[in-house]
DNA sequence: AAATCGGGGCA
DNA sequence: TGCCCAGATTT
């Protein structure tokens, strides 16, 4: 990866077409872009990197009425914090806004150490984004910025190729957003940035028939822009095996026990799982003692969120089973009473009725479901 | 239902 | 350093 990739158009030109374009389309009268302290763009930068600008802008308001400035903010009790904070969500970044008030108060004299990137990203909840944001729209010194917006533009007009979280992708990046950031005028620069991003490049839909980088914008050459940027690409799911033993008694009822309240299928009814054979056979000696194993059924894969589970059943016969409490009992098939099961119980035992007319082996591809209560 | 987001925390 | 997560929204 080289330090200096080639750039799609000389970076002043790239510049002056920007800020034409955000001088006529770009936002100038958000509140945070009156009266730019560096508190005042800090508390604005946390709230917006996890909210829209139209939801922010009253919590924003109430925010500055409470806590006019760090000071006053320090001094505050992190519930006082958190309270103001209802509604946005991610309260690890109210505290985390909090704890940093704090450490302003007590490291940096009451100011926020706006001379230096390092120690701006130091705080908590700032990294080097947000640290690049406050320092740029606070003081106007030239400082760089990587957020969302700002990636998803740089990628659609380099079509840079890979997921942006890898660090190879993240550094070019990086280097690219460094080469287009002038000198002057920064303030509105990162301003237009994020705004074209969040206007007109968006996610889905992009209006490059509006952009002012439409000719040059490599993505839109191609005609992929929704492929820029590229997902994250999605791991393999781990997988895990279990045994489910599927317990018939002379009148072809089945045995059920009910899952702990809490965790996976929680409070559902499901047939008893093991790891192994040899696990399942010292259950069946001591609650089912002569009980008759069948062939196993075969395999199917049940999908979760977060991994795939291999279930194989195996069947059994048993005439007579004592100790059937609070939390087992028997299920008759053919008469399915109306209780939670785990979506793949729930299949495997709708294959036990006699007068089905669906195949029985529609597990393979059913996903994680919540079974119908 | 899946993808997204910037920073924190951990191996 | 690199990898994954929390936590809520958007598409």
């Amino acid at each position: 990866m080289t330090d200096h990739p080639p750039v799609v158009l000389p970076p002043e030109t790239f510049q002056r077409r920007l800020l034409d374009w955000f001088d006529v389309h770009g936002r100038h009268n958000l509140p945070w872009q009156q009266n730019r302290t560096p508190y005042r763009v800090w508390v604005s930068e946390i709230m917006l990197q996890q909210t829209q600008v139209t939801t922010v802008i009253p919590y924003f308001e109430r925010f500055m009425e409470r806590f006019p400035d760090v000071e006053a903010l320090a001094a505050a009790n992190q519930d006082e914090v958190l309270h103001l904070w209802t509604g946005l969500g991610y309260y690890a970044r109210g505290r985390n806004l909090h704890k940093a008030a704090r450490v302003v108060m007590e490291e940096h004299d009451g100011a926020f150490p706006v001379h230096s990137l390092e120690a701006m990203a130091s705080l908590p909840g700032i990294g080097r984004s947000t640290a690049g944001a406050i320092i740029a729209q606070s003081t106007g010194r030239r400082a760089v910025i990587l957020d969302g917006n700002v990636k998803r533009v740089l990628t659609r007009l380099h079509a840079v190729e890979g997921w942006p979280g890898r660090p190879a992708v993240e550094r070019r990046l990086w280097s690219l957003a460094e080469r287009y950031t002038p000198a002057e005028r920064v303030i509105d620069f990162t301003q237009a940035m994020m705004d074209l991003g969040a206007t007109l490049c968006r996610r889905g839909r992009p209006e490059c028939g509006r952009c002012p980088f439409e000719t040059e914008c490599l993505a839109h050459e191609r005609g992929e822009e929704r492929r820029f940027p590229e997902s994250k690409p999605k791991k393999a799911l781990p997988t895990r095996q279990t045994l489910m033993l599927l317990l018939l008694d002379d009148s072809g009822r089945v045995l059920l026990e009910q899952r702990p309240s809490s965790g996976l299928w929680g409070g559902l009814w499901s047939l008893p799982q093991f790891e192994d054979s040899e696990a399942l056979q010292a259950w069946l000696d001591q609650h089912a003692p002569g009980a008759e194993l069948d062939d196993e059924w075969s395999t199917f894969t049940h999908t979760f969120s977060h991994f795939r589970l291999e279930i194989t059943p195996q069947p059994a016969r048993v005439t007579c089973l004592d100790a059937v409490g609070e939390s087992r009992r028997w299920f008759d098939p053919t008469d399915p009473a109306n209780i939670g099961l785990a979506a793949p119980v729930k299949g495997l035992l709708e294959s036990l009725r006699p007068f089905t007319l669906s195949a029985p082996a529609g597990h393979a591809s059913e996903s994680a479901k919540e079974p119908s209560r």
